[in-house]
DNA sequence: CGATGAATTGGTAAAATATCCCAATATTGG
DNA sequence: CCAATATTGGGATATTTTACCAATTCATCG
């Protein structure tokens, strides 16, 4: 796995940002022409380090005003267990994050919502009902002051 | 503001997932064809529906091994002293997400770094540095068991 | 130093795609 | 049922991506 150099990583911050820019575009910003621009961009793609290009989306338009935070304790860590949670959450829509933690409680998730009412409904026909589940604390999030996709390069 | 029907939320769903998707493909996928699929994309653009494009990169790539959330607590929770973080944080590339939290602490925050090492530096340089804070709480990931950037649609 | 080979670059042309215009169709309100 | 409005579909044009090949740069070794 040959080593990002100074103009790679340029180009990931840049396509971060905006993957929308032309190669004419990123090529000029990075300081070199189109092609060898566009063969780095392949080549970046072909070794998973740019893993996809997405559209982002504005959550207040699409009306989901709550966002949450759970922190969940199972009652047996078995590597069964945990991968029986694992595999139920990913189904999930709501779930947008979901992390394996040290500490005192064993996950942390990011869970989206329109309303407090249908954030209760996701407790209970969805999250309550897994086995194995000890306890569920529910930090709620009065606003995003910060999020970003762009990892630092 | 015009409410998103069910194809408009179709093409959400489906750029979220893969921005890459031609005209034709997209217009193939929620029935229609290429002109008018295009133009309620352009729609969603103009009013904010969708708000960017964006390369995602793999973590594990750029080195990134590091996940921490963090609690803080501020000394005052003036609205100066809260837009003062918040000002502070959105600088710091590290910082990934911030939330104003309700309950007993103030702001939750996702940040990344290379190894345990880098983040006590971030800790030490830049974050302890600042005024006003009463208390910081640091967990570890151990693993991403689920990362996703698409809103339920 | 200079020569040799490998890797990277840049320009060009062809293919794919986005974008715009206009006519046709469907939808809504009276 | 009709008129007015909004939405759709097709085709032409402009833009962008992509592949190919020669030229340049870079590193290595004599």
């Amino acid at each position: 796995m040959p080593e990002l150099d100074a103009i790679d990583r340029k180009i990931l911050a840049l396509l971060q940002t905006d993957s929308r820019l032309t190669m004419q575009e990123l090529a000029d910003k990075v300081g070199l022409s189109v092609s060898p621009c566009h063969r780095r961009v392949k080549l970046l793609e072909e070794r998973g380090v740019i893993t996809r290009y997405i559209a982002t989306v504005d959550q207040k338009a699409l009306g989901l005003h709550v966002s949450v935070f759970i922190s969940i304790k199972l009652a047996r860590q078995k590597e069964e267990d945990l991968n029986r949670f694992a595999r139920a959450i990913s189904k999930w829509d709501e779930v947008l994050e979901c992390y394996l933690m040290t500490g005192n409680r064993d996950y942390l998730l990011r869970v989206v919502a329109a309303d407090l009412s249908s954030y209760e409904a996701f407790l209970k026909n969805k999250l309550t009902r897994l086995d194995g589940i000890a306890s569920i604390e529910s930090s709620f999030a009065l606003s995003q002051v910060k999020y970003s996709i762009a990892l630092p390069v």
